[in-house]
DNA sequence: ACCTGAACACCGTTCAAGT
DNA sequence: ACCTGAACACCGTTCAAGT
């Protein structure tokens, strides 16, 4: 079966030679640097070719439009911080539900805030490319991660524990998201921080399967 | 005092006469309907002056660009979006905690859900224009209002309630965003609405002031 | 296999000319 | 005061020609 790959947002040809994946290499960074230079609006595929060091036919040999370009770069970088979450995500396996609840919050807090510019550049062209179908799935990656641990949690068990993940992901990252977005100051992650504890804490508290019984505190 | 708007390189102008009020309408009215009808990467202006049965001239004479247009539709939307989260709440004054839970989430559920079809179509041009500066302040103005009927909660009391509200009005419409871009079904509303409430809920919870003391269930 | 860049198509925006 | 639409500028994309 020959893979027919209707996907405009794929790249087209595939680097053979050793200077090709040089070139593709080249391009793919050129769009990072230019992207965070002069952001979305202002990023032309001529620029990116001038940056790249290449002409721009090159530049369309192996991609098929502007588009795919950022959607590559945002890809990856979707990618890394789903990885980051999971790292992150695995030193909690086996503990107590308020451990889980700072451990993930601090998790996603750490893994969104890391390439915080790449974050912030983000948000422009995320809606021009098929940048809630990249979203989503980070997302539930993540949240199989975190799906994962919250199942192993030693003193709290959950139903739909997927979605219960997926929700506690999606809700803090568009949280950060937004705060990342208009630059807020150390103090607003402070309490957003405080805030997203109470939420995650809250929520998970309240979709346990079989309450605590009668009140430890 | 002599008359500056009468600079022929000034452009953008406020109507004055009636014909030109209702010129500006009709040029409005089409950009919501272009943008309904092909999305925001095919809603060209051309487009719009042609569907406003207007020439393209006449267009930039009241929006400096293309821009602008959207941004008018989608700050006309979300105002509406945020007048229905105040009506609602209304509603909601001196209640206890578990019913403005309820209550909140359903108004914002509403709100969010009345004119699916815009609030689906706003996703892609909202990063390009300073979407996220329209959307937190229509976020701030509903968090008001929740903020208000909080304050008024007649078994519980918060601090920092603009934060607070604030918070689970950008949660829940992120969550809800998410779902609807994604054409989810009315059984993942349903989902979602049951932890929309516990998330919600678990929140207040954990953020009030005073706790509940011994454990009343 | 890979690269080049002039040429093309399209779209946002302007402005001199109309009523 | 308001409208018109040809013309301009710019940018994404292609393709015939090179190595």
């Amino acid at each position: 079966m020959a893979a027919r790959s209707n996907d405009p947002l794929k790249p087209r040809k595939q680097p053979v030679q050793a200077r090709s994946e040089a070139t593709v290499s080249a391009i793919f960074e050129a769009t990072v640097q230019v992207l965070l230079a002069v952001g979305y609006r202002r990023m032309t595929t001529t620029r990116i070719a001038e940056r790249a060091g290449v002409s721009i036919g090159t530049l369309y040999q192996y991609f098929p439009n502007r588009r795919a370009l950022v959607a590559a770069v945002i890809a990856r970088h979707l990618e890394q911080t789903a990885a980051l979450v999971e790292r992150d995500c695995r030193a909690l396996a086996g503990g107590s539900l308020d451990e889980m609840t700072v451990g993930l919050v601090e998790a996603i807090i750490e893994a969104k805030c890391r390439r915080i510019e790449v974050s912030r550049a983000m948000q422009e062209p995320l809606a021009d490319i098929d940048g809630v179908t990249l979203v989503k799935a980070a997302a539930n990656r993540a949240a199989g991660f975190v799906a994962e641990i919250l199942t192993s949690c030693r003193d709290a068990a959950f139903d739909d524990v997927q979605r219960l993940a997926f929700l506690i992901v999606t809700s803090c990252r568009s949280l950060l998201q937004a705060a990342i977005v208009e630059r807020a100051n150390a103090s607003d992650f402070a309490a957003l921080r405080t805030h997203m504890r109470a939420m995650v804490g809250g929520y998970l508290k309240a979709m346990q399967r079989a309450p605590a019984g009668n009140c430890a505190l």
